[in-house]
DNA sequence: ACGAAATTTAAACACAAGTTCAAAAAATAA
DNA sequence: TTATTTTTTGAACTTGTGTTTAAATTTCGT
């Protein structure tokens, strides 16, 4: 009955979601104003309360739906068939062409300093710690298997998601380089980082 | 004669800038403010604008006083006479130190949002490219000598940088490993993307 | 110790941004 | 069309924070 209504909010919600991620990713937690967010969207600042209790709710789910998309991205490498240097290459460059095509990850909540609630705060770190967690995965995975020689699992990792998450910090748009053409270059010089050395 | 005055006040100023530069460092150029970069020093924030004209001129010698630690360090790795291997790795262990302990990097205005004027923006990106050359100086070195291999020296920087940068978002001062061991892990792991595969 | 200069304070002001709300407008069902 | 529900609006309220300022306090040379 009413699923025509309920869809239709859910819709105007995702929108607001999407116009908000866009200015968090620019401007940062504090930067990020309701008047801009609802201005991208032609409206005013009040209706926004209407689909969400608060500015902290809004950027709180504005994150899960982030979130959301990094995982969806990431399980679908996981479960194919491909090697584990495929598979990390794959996952590096989708998570490239997310940080710079969607414009959207998990930077603008770096460090726990908002004001979300400790619920809210607890369930963000953990689809974060499954993010890192499938990376360590893959990586596990080619030491297993021998085509990654081995490294200390964890530091690695982070010197990955660290260079990419990095990305962010000076893409342009409009920049010499493709995402396309960022993401071949870092797949190859991070996975340098891993191969064995046939001597 | 006033010297002495001249002398205290630039010893107070520079109070203020680390206190400042903590702060920046923790909560973001938005959310960081007046009152509490006073109180870490007992102070009221009145008390600031003896010493500096506004919010924007304190954060932005902030900047200054950071950039210039960092060009510090890397000038005189660069200036030793290390091979271009043992400069990488000083570079690296040395930005990690900073960043780690002294607790300040570039981080903060990582992307030209801020009120900062025109000439201050300028200004500190020129710091900032200053010092990414360095590393680009390094790398081209060891290419040269043909210990590092042929790669894309700026992407490399890149990835280089956005590794170490990343390290302030997750480092704990209590976490289980330190700045010393992190930084001879990351020293490690990045310069094998350069080493030449020695058949 | 005295007086001038330097420094700090606390209160006041301005303004931006989050939030609330009653009324207006739009959408929908009858 | 009319009545009811949903959605949007714009103004008012609140709070936090940058900034100013006059007065109080401290510092320091003589």
């Amino acid at each position: 009955m009413s699923s025509f209504r309920a869809q239709k909010m859910a819709k105007k919600k995702q929108e607001i979601l999407r116009s908000a991620a866009a200015v968090l990713v620019e401007k940062g937690y504090q930067g990020t104003t309701m008047e801009e967010i609802a201005a991208k969207l032609l409206m005013t600042k009040g209706s926004m309360y209407y689909y969400f209790k608060n500015k902290d709710d809004l950027l709180y789910q504005c994150h899960l739906m982030i979130m959301e998309i990094c995982l969806d991205g990431i399980e679908e490498v996981i479960d194919s068939n491909l090697t584990p240097v495929e598979k990390l290459r794959s996952a590096i460059k989708e998570h490239i062409l997310l940080a710079t095509s969607e414009k959207s990850m998990f930077m603008a909540l770096s460090k726990p300093n908002h004001s979300f609630s400790e619920k809210q705060l607890q369930e963000v770190l953990e689809l974060r710690k499954r993010y890192s967690h499938y990376f360590d995965r893959i990586i596990h995975e080619g030491i297993d298997k021998q085509v990654f020689c081995p490294v200390d699992v964890k530091m690695v990792r982070l010197i990955i998601l660290g260079a990419l998450n990095w990305i962010q910090e000076w893409y342009d748009q409009n920049g010499p380089q493709s995402a396309e053409e960022i993401s071949e270059a870092y797949a190859s010089y991070l996975l340098k980082m891993l191969m064995v050395v046939k001597g």
